[in-house]
DNA sequence: CTGAAAGCGCTTACAG
DNA sequence: CTGAAAGCGCTTACAG
């Protein structure tokens, strides 16, 4: 049978309240102390969380929202959140959306109901409802990947990494650029990365550049890459994710055509695949575990009450590799 | 300021009693439960769930014990596993062990005492400890990945995919072959695909087989399929996962051979990088998503006290692909 | 069909 | 330094 503070309080003859109060570091004498030493280890003795919670009103649980478990930056931030969580004595609980927006607000309300401390957002899109639910929660929450002025937010340099791709293939000589973006529902990766580019690009004085949409699926990416070779002449692809650029290299491959011979490719991110494909990849590097890291700690330090920077910026940086033809 | 049973039970005029019988959908008359609905859709009512496990002493939660966040084959199966427990009326619990064996088992009693209704551990390797925790623990534990007699399990069917690459690479010819497995360790990679793989080579015939041992990393296998390339002329290289196809094909790019015209290629798993990558790489799908749906549906089951049957076991196929010569 | 009462396993003032 | 008591928000027999 499992065994409870009662248990405990009769074996130590003492009161209840006494092992509660040893047990959350009270005042306690040092024969009961070590008393309740032996027996606690004897035993094997757990609180109940739940009666915990019941009455604490509050755990050391930090939900984590994430739209989907087979995103390389996802699962890699994650893993950096859940290292730094557990050495900070708090457990992360991983919610997934499958990409549904709803099931985010929908989570936002469930993790406050189950008294998480805080809520870690991996999110795509901001929308009223989320800062709505926000507000109605009233929990510490912050937004990973995405800047929204209502909230604590943590992004990466995804402006800066535009320009640095930008003015990256502006040098090896390109002037005829394709950039494969996606919707600009998503700010970061959809907005941010393509004004950097752009920037740099007009700073270059290149013209002759034709934007495109994908999906973040490689098939996507796939499909619109092999409807981009065949009516336009640019030298490089400029992808705006890693994936989109794993499309594109296999429409030029299937297509006969060589990288970075014929066609340049470049991506956002550095996942693991891309120093492995061949040719590798030139990309960002986008330190997701050490982001997700900083965001573990960033949140406790809002739950602490601490005072706490709105706005991290975490910054990424080129990775030359063999995807991309110098042409001078 | 949260609303509790009593608040609702006093707006309604009845006892909190009533309340929770409509709640779990016990008898109430037809008036109050009209009464209730508005009371409860106005207020937004949500039961304390604390309060709810620590009086019904159990949850709908099902705790997913996962080695690491950044796998593959993980993180299908979670999708898979949380989808359907999700149909199913459960929650997941996601507990991340980083590789660490001890660490299983720290969270099988965790996740006991958080009351999980059952457990679904993705394991690598089954130990006495892992045995000795379930015992004490007595909640309803799956083992997806591997084999052990002790517990109720879904394995997949490696032996048979170990025979099917076998008897593959033979009937292209090959006949000086190399074999990359991992640690014995691992029931279900180590032993089991290789014991396949030798069955189906013994009986083409085939004596000139040589068997060498990778970590489960890129980069270990990009190391040991380096020095391979050196000292063995073998014309096929068998790995035992996908990761270790994309090292080994990474190694023979690098030493400047050609895939599949100097030495051919084949995994096991078929993660989305193998038909991305140049060449696409044969290997053996495993349907890991599909997997975890039957997992989820599995514990669910265990967790009703249905008789179910303690080896599942998940077909898996051939893909032929770009990365094996055919030699005749 | 309904309500009063006990109890789940804790924590928290409060009095000593 | 310690204990008795109340209470967190539910559920569950039990009696009506």
């Amino acid at each position: 049978m499992k065994v409870t503070i009662s248990d405990i309080a009769k074996m130590a003859g003492v009161a209840k309240s006494t092992v509660s109060r040893y047990l959350n570091g009270g005042y306690v004498s040092e024969t009961t102390k070590l008393k309740l030493d032996k027996i606690i280890a004897d035993t094997k003795y757990e609180p109940n969380s739940f009666a915990q919670s019941l009455k604490a009103k509050k755990t050391n649980l930090i939900g984590a929202i994430i739209p989907r478990f087979d995103s390389y930056a996802t699962s890699r931030m994650l893993i950096g959140i859940d290292e730094s969580l557990k050495e900070l004595g708090y457990q992360i609980l991983v919610a997934n959306t499958s990409q549904k927006l709803e099931r985010e607000i929908e989570n936002i309300y469930s993790l406050a109901n189950q008294k998480a401390a805080g809520i870690i957002l991996l999110a795509k899109q901001i929308t009223k409802e989320h800062i709505e639910a926000a507000k109605a929660v009233d929990l510490p929450i912050l937004i990973a990947g995405q800047e929204d002025e209502e909230f604590h937010s943590l992004v990466y340099g995804d402006a800066q990494s535009g320009y640095d791709i930008g003015k990256y293939v502006a040098k090896c000589g390109h002037t005829n650029i394709c950039y494969i973006g996606v919707t600009e529902e998503d700010v970061a990766v959809g907005v941010k990365r393509k004004e950097g580019f752009r920037k740099a690009i007009e700073e270059e004085g290149i013209e002759n550049v034709s934007y495109y949409e994908s999906s973040f699926s490689i098939e996507g990416a796939y499909t619109v890459a092999t409807s981009i070779i065949k009516e336009n002449p640019a030298t490089v692809y400029v992808c705006a994710t890693d994936n989109i650029a794993l499309g594109t290299m296999k429409a030029i491959h299937h297509h006969g055509l060589k990288i970075p011979e014929d066609i340049s490719v470049t991506g956002f991110g550095d996942y693991d695949v891309a120093d492995i494909i061949d040719p590798s990849l030139t990309t960002i590097h986008y330190p997701y575990k050490t982001a997700g890291g900083t965001a573990a700690n960033k949140i406790v330090r809002m739950i602490q009450g601490e005072d706490v920077e709105r706005l991290t910026t975490i910054p990424c940086y080129l990775v030359e590799r063999k995807s991309v033809r110098r042409r001078k």
